[in-house]
DNA sequence: TTGTAAGCGTTATCAA
DNA sequence: TTGATAACGCTTACAA
């Protein structure tokens, strides 16, 4: 029988005979053979993979991201996969990925960017290629995205601290390019300038954006005079390095230091110190991410780009001193 | 000019005079040129990708381990990506990710196995397809696989209770299909053997490996009568879930119970209760199974497979009850 | 109901 | 030093 007649009883694309088909079947069971997926997509123009640029897979936002990106993407078709790719942070990374990811010819793509590549990225959207930012986006570039409110969600934590009676209160700024930290820093100046308090420049420690640089940034925010009675924590690193430094000082939290951080960990709430926080919606970021990104595959949506905004909530439990109700 | 010449100039595989070499960058520039990968892969039987299969992304083992093998794989060749699978140790849900992934002819695939597929698993090295087996392996299946031994490293962290006087030990009991576990519990008997506590089959309460599975598995411990004073958690969400329980009774770690854990967390030396657990390698059991991995695609290796058993760590913090020195 | 053949964009062989 | 062309394995329009 003719190859044509294999494809479509493989993909039951047209009328096969029963014989026929039963016998193509039988030889492929035999000859185990198996469909080249790459001579397909040379020919139908479509990988079914979809390019994913985060910066850190260890990062538990992060690893939650993508299980949710994932799941979406197994929904809408289960033949599509992923291919993980960490910038970590580093523009000159992110961009060499693109390069072998794009060259694979994916069907669209994921990114929560580092923060540079500007003209890079601009391109690419050019190219018609579906594009999604998740979690940050970068002003101008005209794509999808899905984000959260990071201005609004810093502003009601620390607001939160605010009322408990603090007036001193470091931030751990984590150095970041992309949008997000800068807007979790302006949640921060207003929460502060919405109770009245001076913002003090010398109160926020940018730090790299790893636990162990965050320890030593951690260390500096203990030494600042006159000590602070709280932190702001930008993002899950800073929370990290924070609580170790308290930790190697055998200061204690909330008892020497109030703590509340951007982010939050499965295990937060069983832990002690148990963080106060606000959480994003990571799982779900990624869900929808995924479904943005799918509409424009199929071309279900066409228009101009969408921007989501998903919302965060805050957790009180522990580390700000608000013995208030522990939620779990 | 023709197609081979620039083929030759995007690859350098001849020589191409300086000025013909130059116009057809020039187009590339222009026209923004990007290679097909597809067709390249095709032409070329090689995808330079690499399948990726594990049990879930979001368990911190997994996601450094997953960083070991993309950071070894990029010190080999920057060209490769890896197709991320999480099978949620469903074997179902494994075999279907594994027919996705194998129609899009991946180079070689690193594997956690969840434990079946067997057949299918041995027929996939009959091809002669690069497969590596980490954390895991399924006896028989004649293929490189990179572990640690687990019974060995279980041995070593229950006599350590035991040395500090315990002899009503619980064991928390990961319900996987794969050996890693089982041998867990072995090395937790050989323990109590070499102790001379009789072994007591209802210590040993069995869960799915989710943390909300192991809450409820780790109140069974705790309800558990006469009362073990302390548990042994073979895997990190046994251990998560454990600690919760506790924590939902308002029970203390370790003056109400002792707990050990397999599966060392970031995190672990700067909350409380510190925990004292057996450390894998997890980020160099990715690189190590990312370089057998690479030998057999380079055929640098080609005789039988081989196994290679990596060290394991006894972090002794004070989750146990040992109050001795507290490693950072 | 089935078969033939073009064409997807490369690489590689062979010829010029 | 360069070019023409076959082949990779599939899908699909068209023919039988």
């Amino acid at each position: 029988m003719s190859v044509a007649t294999v494809s479509h009883v493989v993909n039951g694309s047209r009328r096969v005979s029963p014989e026929v088909k039963a016998r193509v079947l039988k030889a492929i069971a035999a000859l185990k053979y198996r469909r080249d997926g790459i001579a397909r997509s040379l020919r139908m123009s479509q990988t079914r993979t979809i390019g994913l640029m985060i910066s850190d897979i260890s990062n538990p936002f992060f690893a939650d991201f993508v299980r949710g990106i994932e799941d979406a993407v197994h929904a809408r078709d289960p033949n599509y996969n992923l291919i993980l790719c960490n910038s970590e942070e580093q523009e000159d990374k992110e961009r060499r990925l693109f390069d072998v990811v794009l060259e694979k010819r994916v069907d669209g793509i994921v990114i929560v960017p580092a923060g540079g590549n500007r003209d890079y990225l601009n391109d690419l959207i050019g190219t018609g290629l579906p594009v999604v930012f998740a979690d940050r986006f970068l002003p101008g570039l005209d794509a999808d995205a899905v984000i959260v409110d990071n201005r609004d969600a810093s502003f009601r934590l620390v607001t939160h601290l605010v009322r408990l009676g603090h007036r001193r209160i470091a931030a751990l700024n984590a150095h970041l390019a992309a949008t997000s930290i800068r807007e979790r820093i302006e949640g921060y100046r207003d929460a502060l300038e919405a109770a009245g308090i001076p913002f003090d420049e010398r109160l926020v420690v940018t730090s790299r954006s790893r636990i162990e640089d965050a320890v030593v940034a951690g260390s500096e925010v203990l030494d600042l005079r006159p000590a602070p009675t709280a932190a702001f924590c930008t993002n899950n690193f800073m929370t990290l390095g924070l609580i170790r430094a308290l930790s190697d000082r055998g200061l204690r939290c909330p008892e020497d230091m109030a703590v509340i951080g951007f982010d939050d960990f499965p295990w937060a709430s069983t832990f002690r110190p148990r963080l106060t926080v606000v959480s994003q919606p990571s799982y779900a970021l990624g869900q929808e991410a995924a479904n943005l990104l799918f509409d424009r595959l199929l071309k279900k949506r066409t228009g101009p780009p969408v921007r989501l905004t998903l919302g965060t909530s805050l957790i009180i439990r522990e580390s700000c001193g608000a013995h208030a109700r522990v939620p779990a």
